[in-house]
Order: structure tokens, then sequence, then C-alpha cells
DNA sequence: TACTGTATCGAACAATGTTCGGAGTTCTAG
DNA sequence: CTAGAACTCCGAACATTGTTCGATACAGTA
């Protein structure tokens, strides 16, 4: 009951994921296709970021009415559901990629990162709701175990190792996409203008040398640090450390 | 302009958060601070959710007029940029924690975390734009640095670690967000109905077997896993791989 | 005691997702 | 070949959102 913005629009947006196109019956014949709708509505939010993808401004942008679209998609959710599995059947295919396990792994994620930085919104997606497992996911995650198959690794260990590049490199991005956002061109004076007057510079030395010396905003750099790091304690095969630290938390 | 949706309103958040509150002009006594407005709205947020947390609910709940809002907070969005900073404020300062840098790196991780879990509307906020500066995401980053300057390592790379770290708890709290989306209680039999007829099992066998496993869905376990071997590669002071690959993206 | 500037808030406005009802279109049953 | 059924399309309407306006009440100041 925690996410209160959902009655159901998950089992709906599998059932379009996977459901067959509803083919030819009576009426008259169909002018769109679920297939065209998306490709439109992902290029819209591309452009104007998420709020900017509404029911209007994709119908017009198809150049049929608002009402149309609802009888291709049962509602805005699924739609969303919809331009998400797509983005992420655009990746990459892990096992297509050469080199061994461990390089392969890092070329995901590079090219993952790019994905999410290309298009933030389906970051937005992802926190908002977990995705449905649709078939671009599955498939890139069926991949993603074969990639994992070569490591030797136990098999619980596999997917822990997915799961932690993969995480990893959506936190990363979370944090990346902070250049977009500003616009791309240069650094947002007016901002950094405010922040040199209104704080207390003396307080946070460390904070002020980091921000000083660009450690913080070179976010590239601090992706492969921290990619090199994950990837190199994931090949080391001898025992890490106490892995129990659960007391705080559920069952 | 990847971001249509900021109009300025990240100054604005920043003026809210450093600004001095306005304290006692002409008029009558204000009956609310902004204190009192925040603490109620993440309140709001924690049970109905971000979309549940609306300007008609919060005054409501505070017992005032819509209107009066504005008077406290410019719009919504400064307001989710308010709350945003007081809940990163609520966690723990990593510096207090007890042991090595390593083990209070872990705890921070941990800590953070279930401060995710508890309120994944964070990462809706943090995914929707990059936060503001707030006194308390400048205090935790400052206390953070304080652990990292134990560590020995150069000044950049304990920004790229603690980076790293924090990218990591992000990324995976973004994948375990899921179990509370099912409600807590129990699995969700009607997906897993779903997903049992529609898919493919044959077609994707180390899904299946992973899946079966119980391996994919165990997010703590694999949490801990990736955070020990991201900590062990952090630790170890051996360089680590080629760190370049940077052929596409930007400048 | 007047004046000024503020706080409060009911009402209205624009924009959004979604539904309703009707008009047109195509297939199918007889 | 015709009549009905089932479907597509969509203008208009509805509820809900964030936000603004204008009026009214209040508290300091001169």
């Amino acid at each position: 009951m925690s996410n209160a913005s959902d009655g159901g629009s998950q089992l709906r947006a599998l059932r379009l994921l996977w459901g067959p196109a509803p083919g030819g019956g009576r009426g008259p014949r169909r002018g769109l296709t679920q297939g065209r709708i998306v490709e439109a509505a992902a290029e819209i939010a591309d452009r104007q970021g998420l709020d900017g993808l509404t029911m209007r401004t994709l119908a017009s942008e198809l150049g049929v009415g608002v009402a149309t679209l609802y009888t291709y998609v049962p509602g805005r959710p699924e739609l969303l559901a919809l331009i998400l599995d797509q983005s992420i059947g655009q990746g990459v295919q892990p096992d297509e990629l050469s080199g061994d396990w461990r390089d392969r792994l890092r070329q995901v994620a590079y090219a993952d990162l790019q994905g999410y930085l290309q298009r933030p919104w389906m970051l937005q997606l992802l926190a908002a709701q977990p995705p449905a497992l649709g078939p671009n996911l599955l498939a890139w995650y069926e991949s993603m175990l074969r990639v994992m198959a070569d490591s030797g690794l136990p098999i619980d260990d596999q997917v822990a190792a997915l799961e932690a590049v993969d995480g990893y490199v959506r936190g990363m991005a979370l944090a990346m996409t902070e250049d977009a956002a500003t616009g791309g061109a240069g650094p947002d004076t007016e901002r950094d203008a405010f922040y040199a007057d209104h704080i207390d510079w003396q307080a946070h030395p460390l904070f002020a040398a980091a921000s000083e010396s660009g450690a913080i905003s070179d976010h590239r750099a601090n992706f492969a640090f921290g990619l090199e790091r994950l990837l190199a304690g994931i090949a080391a095969d001898d025992d890490v450390a106490p892995t129990g630290d659960f007391r705080a938390g559920n069952k």
C-alpha cells in the first residue's frame, strides 16, 4: 500500500507487454499501432521530459484525437511501462559483446550508463515503480546471466553480482543526470553564485576542498573508479568480510 | 533543457533551504512554520506516496486553506526539495559511527538503505532532479568526507569512493522498493500467475533457474554481496584495471 | 487613531488524465 | 445483398491537480 498510484496498472501493463496485438476484428481499420505510439511517446519524453509527455501532446503528435489513444492503451501508466521496456530493449545484448565476463560486464555498465544519461526519464520511471517484466527486460536479464555463467561463480553470486553492477550503474546515473539538467551549456552561474554567497565554507572545509579540486563534479571519473573497484572485488575469489549486518530491517 | 519542469524552482528551493525565516513583520501572527509544514508533508508522503501529497491534502491536514500554503512556500516543487533535504538530515552522521573507515562506510550504507526503503519517494525525487544542496545534504557530505579522510586515499579517490558507495546504495534501493510496492503482505499472486502463464520459460532457462532458486528475489543478500565486494575493492590499494573506457560520451 | 503592510482563504483558472456518447466503418450472419 | 453487430474514432464533458486573484481581517507604526 506504499505506492498509492497503482490501481492494478502493473497487471494491465503486463498484459499489454506480452499480449498479442488485438488483430482485425470488425470495425474500421486501425490507423495506428502500439509500436508507433510507443515510439512517438519516447521521442516526446526525450525532448520535453516526462512531464511534457501528456496524452494531448502525444495525440497531437500522432495526428489523432486524444480519446483515440485510449483504444490502444488503457492509460498513461501503462504507456509509461511500454516506453520503459522498449528503451531497455534498445541497449546492448550483454552476451553479444567480446571479452571475458569481466570485460563484458564493464562494457554493459558503460552502455547502460549512456542509456540512462540520454533518457533520464528511465530512472524516473524506475524510481516510481519497479519495472514490469516485459520481453525486453527479460531478454536482457537472460543475456546477462549467460555472461555471468562464464564466471565460475555460484549461481547465487552470479545473480548478486549482476544486480550489484546494474544497481551501481543506475545509482551513479542518478547522480550524473545533474549535468544534463543544467542544460549542458556550461555551469549554472546563478546557482553557483548563490552557493558562494550563502554557504559557510569555513564550517565545511573538506567539502570546500573537494569542491575546489573538481573531484566532486568529475562524475565520469568517479563512475570509473567505483566500477573498477566493484568488478575487482567481484573477481577476487577470496572471502571478503563479515557478510552479516542485518540487525535492523524487516524479516 | 532536458528537464522541462524546472522554471528556476531550483534556485527558489535553495533560497528557502538557506534563507532565514521571514520573521515578524506587520500583519497577523503566522499560524504555521515552515518546519511544521515540511513535517506534515513528509508524513503524508510516507502514508500516501508522493502522488497523495497534494497541496489540498496538506492544507487540510494542517487545518488551513490551500492558498495559505503559498505564503510559506513558493510552490510544490520547492516543498518537495524541502522534505528531501529534511529526510537526508534524518539519517546518521557518518563520522559519529564507530570503527575504521571501512566499517563506518558499511554502516552508512545500511542506514541509508533503510532510509530509502522507508521513504521510497526520496528516490523518486532524486530521479526527477538532482537534489538541491541544502544544509542537511551539505552536512552529510562533509561528515562523509571526514570519514574518508581516515582512509589514506588520495583526495580524488576519497570523493570517488564516497560517491560510489552512495550511488550503489541508491541504485540497489531502487531495485528493492519492489517489495514494499506489493504491499508487504506476501507475494503478488496475480502477477506471478501471469508470469507463469505468459512467459516462455524454455527460452529463458537461466532466468528460470535463477528465479526458481530465489536468488533474484533475495535482494538483501544481493545488496550485502555487492557492498562487500565494492568495499573490498576500494580497500585494496593495488592498482585495479584499465580505467580508460571513454570513447563514447561527451566532452 | 489612521495608515500600511501582512496573513488568510474562498473562488476562479488553466492544465491534466480519463470517460461518455454518438457517428461512421467494416465484417458477418442470414 | 442486406441488416445487425462490433469496432474505431473523437468532440465534449468531468474530476482533480497546481496556482493566482481579490477581498477581508489583523497587527504593528506613525
